[in-house]
RNA sequence: GGUCCCGUGGUGUAGCCUGGUUUAACACGCCUGAUUGUCAAUCAGGAGAUCGCCGGUUCAAAUCCGGUCGGGACCGCCA
């Protein structure tokens, strides 16, 4: 395909006169005989191309090559309703590279009406749809200008390992059966939470990265089996510190993709006010106007409890085993194991209309704080050692006051986007009960694979 | 673990409650033909569903009943 450079769509009204070689699908086809009007789909959008005196056998979704002249349209023919609708592409030569079979739904539509387990079986198609195009472009926007953000504030960008510890942290975990240890599991993280933790003793100071969270419980419109978070961590920080930053890079990024944003600098409640004026911890502060025009409003929580009373009555984290108490006072009382119920984590989550989409704190660097907590969690002293033994000694090590937090950003473009399901910001999102998209996992593997994981193969499945 | 909802041509729906005038209707898509200015083109014609699956009730089941499979929402759960 050497010669001629490739012309995108939309550039073609800056090439009128010109010769071009344009690469794309048919968006769609309005035959008239001796004249048939093809709309040309690319990455950059759509263009007419005119077709006379010859007639490939055109269909929509083929992948074609156009060869030929860009001309303004007559008077009269222009279609305001499109960028390129000034001009149109004079065929010459088209070149069918690709045929494409019709499609199972129209891609063209909003596609909200189509049943989704089709549309997720098809995602790949599913995803031409210029809703979910956008929906992927402007996500990409936002992690891009959220990145800019975090390096211009020194921040370093570090993978943490997918195959790691199951440890109970509050989540049930998606455990990976070891073929070297058998009997033996990794786990899936459910959040980078102890590798942010460990980069703070290893000095790095500033720590991000765009982390897949991964967690083993029943799915809801805006919560599936993984996600994506920006996961952050800082060293000699406050809670103000942290909240400062956060709120930065949102706004930041917000404003790249061309979000509007109800109040700045976002207020801050305390959990009591919040549990008090809106009884929920996902409240919504639009007014009715600010819902109209789609804008986005934020509110910080503070000072929420650290422990709560189970269905069973034991203790358990609220939030996150590896929060520090909010002061020294109820440090005191941590270590005391005394009034644990008016103990304060320091804790702040961010929710934006409604939605829960950033959770952080600042987190104990005391090996003998954190075994404190698990000590009212009900650990004895071997299961602490074994399950959180590497923190503890850790922070034996020097670890630096330190704090963080993770933004579950898929929600807020959600919010943006005027989305209600999660899925419709994720590109290849599995089915809520559980499937992923296009490949249908989980699926059954062949008993050569189970005997080198050491798992017993059963002759047949049991119906429970 | 629980509650509720959905399943009818390729897609979306109607019909189901009140079983038989159903030869299962409509829109979009698809196919064929006509068409030199459309842009959701238009016009004419056509193909395409044994109603998720299994069983039961009945003279008769898309329609009623039971089960099952698939999908979805919510409660529990999700630091």
């Amino acid at each position: 395909m050497g010669g001629m450079e490739r012309t995108l769509a939309l550039e073609t009204t800056k090439k009128v006169g010109e010769k071009v070689i344009l690469f794309g699908w048919v968006n769609s086809r309005r035959d008239h005989g001796k004249v048939v009007f093809i709309d040309l789909r690319d990455r950059s959008g759509l263009v007419q191309v005119v077709i006379r005196a010859f007639d490939r056998e055109l269909h929509g979704e083929d992948v074609v090559r156009v060869e030929g002249k860009v001309a303004y349209r007559k008077k009269g023919n222009e279609n305001p309703d499109l960028p390129t609708g000034s001009v149109e592409i004079v065929a010459e030569e088209i070149e069918v590279l690709a045929k494409s079979e019709t499609p199972p739904f129209d891609v063209h539509s909003q596609g909200l009406d189509i049943e989704e387990a089709l549309r997720l079986k098809y995602r790949y198609l599913d995803l031409r749809r210029p809703r979910l195009q956008r929906n992927l472009r402007v996500r990409s926007d936002y992690v891009q200008a959220a990145r800019e953000y975090l390096f211009d504030q020194s921040f370093v960008e570090i993978e943490t390992p997918l195959l790691t510890k199951s440890t109970p942290e509050g989540s049930r975990d998606f455990i990976v059966p070891s073929r070297i240890y058998p009997g033996k599991f990794y786990a899936l993280p459910q959040a980078p939470q102890q590798y942010k933790q460990l980069l703070m003793t290893a000095g790095f100071e500033r720590y991000f990265q765009v982390a897949r969270a991964l967690r083993d419980e029943d799915t809801r419109a805006d919560r599936g089996f993984e996600h994506t978070q920006i996961d952050i961590e800082m060293s000699f920080v406050s809670p103000e510190d942290v909240m400062k930053t956060v709120e930065g890079m949102t706004l930041y990024a917000l404003d790249k993709i061309g979000a509007k944003v109800a109040k700045k600098p976002f207020p801050v409640f305390t959990y009591k006010e919040v549990m008090k004026r809106f009884g929920s911890e996902r409240f919504d502060l639009r007014s009715e106007k600010e819902k109209k025009d789609g804008v986005l409003s934020f509110a910080w929580v503070v000072e929420f409890p650290f422990f709560e009373k189970n269905k069973e009555g034991s203790w358990t984290f609220t939030h996150n085993p590896f929060s520090a108490p909010t002061d020294k006072a109820h440090e005191k009382l941590l270590l005391e194991k005394k009034r644990i119920g008016e103990i304060i984590a320091s804790q702040y989550d961010l929710v934006c209309n409604g939605l829960e989409v950033a959770g952080g704190g600042i987190r104990s660097n005391k090996p003998e704080v954190l075994k404190s907590v698990f000590e009212v969690l009900g650990y004895e002293e071997e299961e602490i050692e074994e399950k959180f033994g590497h923190m503890v000694e850790a922070f034996r090590f020097g670890t630096p006051p330190h704090g963080g937090c993770a933004q579950g950003f898929e929600r807020l473009l959600m919010a943006y986007l005027g989305e209600d399901y999660l899925r419709e910001v994720q590109a290849f999102p599995m089915t809520g009960s559980g499937r992923t998209a296009v490949m249908d996992a989980p699926s059954e593997v062949s008993e050569k694979q189970l005997r080198e994981l050491g798992i017993e193969v059963r002759k047949k499945r049991k119906k429970k």
